[in-house]
RNA sequence: GGCACGGUGGCCGAGGAGUUAGGCAAGGGUCUGCAAAACCCUGUACGCCGGUGCAAAUCCGGUCCGUGCCUCCA
């Protein structure tokens, strides 16, 4: 397939590096709080683009990675459960957020089963281990509150800082520099350890002599975590935008500080943010969303998803309750269509139900160019008004199955996982059906009432009636 | 201020020099006991100003507006 690569701004074809297996690293969540809708936008994003590489032909293996040691948790654990030693609190925080973490990530249908969860308080000694090697390679240096990475150093070695982007050429506000309040040698420096501070978790660490507890860096994490797991260089980094600097610019200087390789990642692949009703998602404009907030007003998490695929993953999709529940009525379209799968039927034969198997294979063509999930989304529609218009026979199930799970692959809307209804339920619509035929209209529509509330929808075509979950 | 990404019909959103997606909502119609069902039809949109083309929403230049990043926010 063709992705979108930060470092050369261009358009590139994804092959393994070593030919077999795509390595891919995504930047996961710090889990001091519930996920908001636009985190979880960015990994509806990633989810998507491992099922495409997958379909394209490539084995992947996925890495996210859990921040669960930084600031925010550490505060954060402070706050709550200041009756508890720093570091019990600081596991009972994050343990709390990553169960709701997996549920929501699960409820948005992003497949779970296929990422390897790596956690930042599990990798210490890798971090340790890295920050020693620039220490000794020349690149790090010892403050009074941690150590500091030294952008000097490293540009001194021949490499470029600004590979993504060329922020330190800007003209860095003089304030910033002014109100810096650690010890180190330039503006540009960052953190890769920092000492312990009273009450805060921490990590036993000797570098040169210096007696330096602490806590790693928030960049070394996944510098330390992303080797280890993947080697280096590997082939796909994915984050938002955000993090483009400093966040991967100082992964990438980490990672090839003293290397040969100049290459950390091949390709960087970013999302764009979610907007909520065109603005940037803020506590104090009040329009901060979670999952749980759409489940409590009723609306399917995977509707959400439906949102998302709608939009380009580069470019800023628009998030509102109107757009939310437009995406709700697409969905629900899309699992009338999965719900053929239990309402075949003998029908005079229509050119536009034969290859069903090769929608999947049409749609992966369609998302293999640069994720274009807008237009995948767009051809599914236009598959779903076809085969709703002509339901499907008896003996294209097993092709219809085959369809929907190759949708299912490639999209994650889990519109295989539509069942079929109960048997008193089909009861029920037969029985509307002889009711009508009786233009009994006050049972019928009593019937259609009884249906809805079990979730059961009906749509009445001219060839009969299908009935779709509504929920 | 620097850098980046956008500005498309009521809304969401692709596309990207001539044939002009898709969804949601709306209006009209067919069918119907009804529509909350289905089907059909309708809307000619691309911020603004120039330029290059036979032709620009699409390329170029400028400009305005929005959003993001500029040290720990997906």
């Amino acid at each position: 397939m063709k992705l979108y690569n930060t470092l050369t701004r261009q358009l590139e074809d994804i092959t393994p590096l070593d030919g077999k297996t795509i390595r891919m690293y995504s930047c996961g969540p710090t889990i001091y709080d519930h996920s908001h809708i636009g985190n979880m936008s960015s990994f509806i994003f990633t989810d998507t683009l491992r099922r495409v590489l997958t379909a394209s032909g490539s084995s992947v293996q996925h890495i996210m990675n859990f921040t669960d040691v930084d600031d925010k948790t550490i505060k954060r654990a402070a706050g709550n459960y200041d009756e508890m030693e720093p570091m019990a609190a600081l596991a009972k925080l994050t343990e709390k957020y990553e169960r709701i973490f997996l549920t929501d990530m699960k409820a948005v249908g992003n497949d779970m089963a296929v990422i390897t969860f790596t956690k930042a308080t599990e990798h210490i000694a890798d971090m340790q281990k890295l920050v020693q090697q620039l220490h000794k390679d020349g690149f790090a240096y010892v403050a009074d509150d941690g150590v500091y990475f030294s952008i000097e150093a490293y540009k001194k070695s021949g490499k470029r800082y600004g590979q993504l982007a060329d922020v330190t050429t800007g003209s860095t506000s003089e304030a910033r520099i002014q109100n810096d309040e650690y010890d180190k040698e330039s503006v540009h420096d960052f953190a890769l350890w920092k000492t312990q501070k009273d009450g805060e978790p921490a990590w036993d660490f000797e570098l040169d002599g210096h007696d330096l507890k602490g806590r790693p860096g928030w960049h070394i994490e996944c510098s330390a975590m992303s080797s280890r797991e993947l080697g280096q260089p590997f082939d796909i980094h994915t984050g938002g935008v955000d993090l483009i600097f400093p966040h991967h610019e100082n992964e990438i200087a980490q990672s090839t500080a003293g290397q040969n390789d100049p290459i950390y990642a091949k390709v960087f692949a970013h999302n764009e943010h979610l907007m909520v009703d065109g603005k940037k998602m803020s506590k104090s404009l009040g329009n901060f969303y979670t999952i749980h907030d759409i489940q409590e007003k009723g609306l399917d998490p995977l509707a959400f998803r439906v949102l998302v695929l709608q939009a380009h993953y580069r470019g800023p999709a628009n998030f509102s309750w109107v757009n939310l529940e437009a995406a709700q009525n697409r969905l629900q379209d899309l699992r009338a269509l999965a719900a053929l799968r239990w309402q075949p039927r003998a029908v005079a034969h229509d050119s536009g139900t034969e290859a069903l198997e090769d929608i999947p294979a049409e749609l992966a063509n369609i998302l293999a160019d640069d994720l274009n999930t807008p237009q995948a989304m767009a051809y599914l529609s236009r598959v779903a008004a076809q085969l709703l218009a002509v339901h499907i026979e008896k003996d294209m199930v097993d092709h219809f199955e085959t369809m929907l799970r190759g949708i299912d692959d490639l999209l994650g809307l889990n519109l295989s996982a539509v069942q079929d209804i109960t048997d008193e339920q089909k009861e029920l619509i037969a029985q509307r059906e002889q009711a009508r035929a009786k233009k009994d209209w006050q049972s019928s529509d009593k019937l259609r009432d009884q249906l809805a509330a079990q979730d059961v929808g009906l749509q009445d075509h001219p060839h009969g009636v299908i009935w779709f979950p509504l929920r």
